[in-house]
DNA sequence: TCATAAAACGACATGTGTGTCACTTTTAAA
DNA sequence: TTTAAAAGTGACACACATGTCGTTTTATGA
């Protein structure tokens, strides 16, 4: 006698079901989205998927969080990938832009939709604070290093920068999920972005004086 | 003989459920309310409601439609207010400081959950079509009327800059509703953007050469 | 006060999503 | 090959929101 031992190939399952979910609620968006749907775009039974889900809210937790850790790593090499800082940020924003002209194939949409569901909850407190904190924490280092480094003069708090841009990006990536591309004509935007930033920070040009 | 004619008290009747209807979102939020949910609150019955509204959507519709219009209002009496173009906008973003701090009371967060609900609608793309373009073009106005005065002397497009400030307005109403009051530290921010619009449309200075 | 039409009522039929659970299949160790 | 414990199945019972519709109430004008 022995019992068959699953080994983490239960790990995969639940990503093959997450996947699932995440193709679904690209097509016809979250809140349209019930367990049949999942169930069926999974391939498996109602009863199967409820052994590792039992609803799409914890699917949705499920993918944020791996998200955020794709986006936590690629933040991180971005400020090792570049001699500057301020090449590294304009690299930040160049990645944002990209993913502005993609958003209605994408995920955004669905975080969008997610949260503004899920955001009274306080089962989702903590994820949404985590989001948050990162979101401005990230940028707010690569200025501070700057500043080390003496790239930088800013006019005011880089905290307050931080935070600033923070919200921009979340206003922008709202703007062109609902309005769509003729609403904010993104490119245009993030040039501006830049400059405002740019201006705000201080970037010192070659031969300033100290 | 003679039937009983209506007068538009219909409309104050109509008034009223989609007040309710308001006080049952701000409580329960947009997505949680149903139509059972606000004939309670109305003190009417089902049949009653139906008469007038035959779903929660709809009266999410009359509410926008009469908040936009109240807010146009306000914003068309901010230029005539001000001798400057600058304090008008400076105002505009005091009142923009104030509703973020009440923002956990009030309509926003109800506005942004709708939304996020209701943007794949076909029905709503007029509505948020209208809503994006009078957000850019109340500001590109000022902004224009402020050129027109030699009081500014922008350092990129003025539509760019409408846009992009219609962005954060977006944005940071997202932060503070969903990340709470501690997540964006309202004021703070506001006096950030001042001084980055500030630069960007390049207010003179008294005296300044023309 | 009476007649009549609109307004309001509320029980009911319907549709749909949810979660469960008794049962079958698969898997791997013995 | 046998065995037992997981994985997986899908019908079912349940809850709940929706929209309707026959009935009752209200208000007006004759």
């Amino acid at each position: 006698m022995s019992p068959k031992v699953t080994e983490e190939h239960r790990e995969s399952k639940r990503q093959e079901i997450v996947e699932a979910a995440l193709r679904v609620f690209i097509r016809q968006g979250y809140l349209a989205t019930t367990m049949k749907d999942v169930v069926e775009e999974s391939g498996l039974s109602r009863g199967g998927v409820y052994l590792y889900f039992s609803s799409t809210e914890e699917m949705f937790r499920a993918m944020v969080e791996e998200i955020d850790q794709a986006n936590a790593r690629q933040d991180e090499e971005l400020l090792s990938a570049y001699p500057t800082v301020w090449e590294a940020i304009a690299a930040m924003f160049a990645l944002l832009r990209k993913e502005l002209l993609r958003i209605r194939e994408g995920v955004v949409p669905v975080l969008i939709e997610a949260f503004a569901a899920e955001w009274r909850k306080d089962s989702f407190r903590d994820l949404l604070e985590r989001r948050y904190a990162e979101g401005c924490v990230q940028l707010e280092r690569m200025l501070q290093t700057g500043v080390d480094r003496g790239e930088f003069r800013p006019r005011i708090p880089i905290r307050t920068i931080a935070k600033m841009f923070s919200s921009i990006q979340g206003g922008i990536m709202v703007d062109t999920t609902q309005f769509g591309a003729a609403g904010t004509e993104a490119p245009e935007q993030i040039e501006g972005y830049l400059l405002s930033l740019r201006y705000l920070i201080g970037v010192r040009e070659e031969g300033d004086p100290a």
